[in-house]
DNA sequence: TTCATAGTTCGATGATAGCCGAAGCATCGA
DNA sequence: TCGATGCTTCGGCTATCATCGAACTATGAA
């Protein structure tokens, strides 16, 4: 009789709309840092924060720590089911609604997170790594497999005795920006950064601020011999 | 970008402790009436109404009004599939639930529906008079076909002809208590329940105010062989 | 170290909405 | 025609909760 609060709880977290706008932003599968949460819900950021805390008690969201930035994501496909399920609840009822498209290409494409490359490029070269065998992935840590140091003193002049740090981590997967997926960050992925500048492949925008990584003609088509390209 | 209300708006219909336990009453498939639902909420029927309105505007539920009683049902399937969804990411954020199993095994039976049966019998009455082609229905409304009519006169002694009235129809739809599904109303319905009781088939239970039927064997065994048995 | 940025916590405010009592319709039974 | 029952509408009360300003913590950059 008086069991109440469930199932509602969890309809409730989803009934105020500026947590729903925060979700269906959520629904593309991208992770999203708590300001941009904040601005697609179009309220203040300490309004988001206490907001966000409740959709992760409540199990919808779960978030994840990347240097000063909180990135958030649905829990799982579920949640997506059932925001999806109440779309078209929602559309057979009344109005529709549609969706903000991606935005900025460019940044999507290639940038600077930090000191390593991030960007459908960076998402691309993880991706390849561990397919190669280069890097091997056990629970939370990545490290580079004896494949992988060949490779990379081979390839790109990069000797791995090199790369340990007391404080850093060689290989570390960091959640990317544009993408729901990770690319490599740790030494690792700021020395193949490095290398890439040095070796003329790759430039950050001369445009101060600017995040963006421009690949050179010849850069791009050594980075995709390596890599492969995405998509 | 202030294009705000639409899932959210269905979400928080939910997101109400009232309103969900409406709903998840109405999720075995039941329908169920305004004052049932607002026992099953715990609230006042005043208060009900209210929610029920709400819901219905919202495109959760639809009314089938059956005399002075108003029977609520979900919409469709989607409906259910979204509860379920949120019943699932419930469990698995905290506590779970467990529904009231299915109440009064001997009303759910055969009862009368104000002058016609009612109950599991009535429903599978109807169903097998569909199944055998005795009665056609097209759009709202359903009639004897003339299957039907020589049915009804070797069987059960009732003539067709008899059964037209100035306001009711011979054959109607009515929505039963305790099954989702419909039982066979109108004159013809009425004039079926009768026929059950002259023949000693069926009697009504003698305690004041009770709506239970009882058959007895040898009827159970001849109505069985006319309509089968329900499951 | 010092500054800037991302994010959180706290407290006060204000609006939304659930709730029930009383009264009003509508339908059924006699 | 006259109650009785199911349901709805109206009005006022109250509590919950979203919101934001201000102040605090943590991380990165110069």
């Amino acid at each position: 009789m008086k069991s109440g609060p469930d199932i509602s709880r969890i309809a409730a977290l989803v009934g105020d709309p500026a947590r729903c706008n925060m979700l269906t932003a959520l629904l593309t599968g991208r992770a999203l840092t708590a300001s941009e949460l904040a601005q697609e819900a179009g309220i203040t950021p300490q309004t988001a924060s206490s907001h966000l805390s409740k959709l992760e008690a409540g199990g919808l969201i779960e978030p994840e720590k990347q240097g000063r930035h909180r990135y958030y994501r649905l829990t799982g496909p579920d949640v997506a089911d059932v925001l999806e399920g109440l779309q078209g609840i929602a559309a057979r009822a009344g109005h529709m609604r549609v969706r903000t498209g991606p935005k900025d290409p460019a940044l999507r494409r290639a940038r600077i997170c930090y000191d390593h490359l991030a960007g459908d490029l960076g998402v691309q070269m993880l991706d390849s790594m561990k397919s190669q065998k280069l890097i091997r992935q056990s629970k939370q840590a990545m490290e580079l497999t004896g494949e992988g140091k060949r490779f990379m003193a081979e390839a790109l002049q990069i000797e791995a005795d090199t790369l340990e740090h007391p404080r850093r981590p060689v290989c570390k997967a960091c959640l990317d920006w544009s993408e729901r997926r990770h690319h490599l960050a740790g030494t690792l992925g700021a020395a193949m950064m490095d290398r890439f500048t040095e070796l003329k492949w790759a430039a950050r925008d001369a445009t101060p601020g600017s995040r963006v990584v421009n690949f050179s003609r010849n850069g791009e088509k050594r980075f995709a011999a390596l890599f492969g390209v995405p998509e």
